[in-house]
DNA sequence: TTATTTACGCTACCGCTGTAGCGTAAAGGC
DNA sequence: GCCTTTACGCTACAGCGGTAGCGTAAATAA
């Protein structure tokens, strides 16, 4: 079943993701996919979930450039990643609680990937202000979100070294 | 038409908005409802930014109050708006050009306002870093979005202080 | 006054998400 | 061998967003 949701959601995005053509592709009954996922939000969340690998992601001694890293791969990431799923994704779990979990804990893992590299960075002593790292966190990654779903504007890897660039501040000697 | 979608907006939010609903109550064929506005989410746009009041804000000689007063009025402004509509409506504007545009201009008066304050901090020196304003303003707003769509964390008065307090460094003397 | 445009109501329809209810085959306990 | 549970298929349906086509009343132009 999820085999056969995933070639429905690459075709047609999450609009074009029908519960009856998955139904019939995968040879089931529609109930029965409505027995297994109480809706069409937490089908989608359980595929992507099950699809998602890790980002390839090793801690260096150098924080600026494991922070540019990190910001520059959840970038790519959302850049690849049809807008309109992000954007469904973030709709249903605003009415739903119980996809409003599931999608919490699919961007959990990244966004705590960042926060360790911040407060690393942090401690080395390479952060201007004197804030909380969850802020921090916050005001790297909540512009790539805004862009994508506000503003619309394009997510360039220049974009997310001028980010990090801000929090920690420019880069001194060489 | 639009004081009846008015009253299906407030009393269901953008789900329990019915077109069919909205015809029958305004009494009006659905039809020519769809004749005015081309889907759904045309419509509700089109009602709030009629319903639309300006942020009251005249800019004092503190950049550092006035972007406070700004920021904690958008948080204030996206706590009380219902989640699902602001989701609903990127959802909308993630798949249709036209209503993409209404929603930029909706948020784009907002967004400029901070833009402006921005920029008169940054004359006045209170910037930390040597970013360009428009990335201090995504790092000012985008987490609130952020947060609202994404991590689902409350956003506090006290919050949009932080933010700010990040962006300019804490403050000096009194 | 007459002809034409414009806007509307109405019905019927498509495809969609999600639900209710019924029949049935297989699995497990005794 | 028997009986209960579990899972499934199937049909039918409600409500939704959105569309096509037709008839018609009102405004406008000549």
């Amino acid at each position: 079943m999820l085999a056969a949701a995933a070639e429905e959601l690459q075709r047609g995005g999450y609009d074009g993701l029908s519960i009856d053509r998955v139904a019939e592709r995968a040879g089931v009954a529609k109930t029965t996919l409505y027995r297994r996922w109480p809706s069409k939000a937490e089908l989608v969340v359980a595929l992507i979930t099950s699809l998602r690998e890790e980002i390839p992601f090793e801690p260096s001694d150098d924080p600026r450039r494991d922070l540019t890293a990190l910001v520059s791969a959840i970038a790519a990431g959302l850049t690849e990643t049809p807008t309109t799923l992000v954007a469904d994704l973030a709709a249903a779990a605003a009415r739903e609680p119980r996809v409003s979990e599931s999608v919490r804990t699919l961007w959990a893992e990244r966004h705590r990937a960042v926060t360790a590299v911040v407060a690393k960075a942090q401690e080395a002593g390479l952060v201007l202000g004197h804030v909380s790292p969850a802020v921090l966190v916050d005001q790297l990654v909540g512009p790539l979100y805004y862009r994508l779903l506000v503003t619309g504007e394009p997510l360039s890897p220049d974009y997310a070294r001028t980010l990090v660039r801000s929090v920690l501040g420019p880069e001194e000697s060489r």
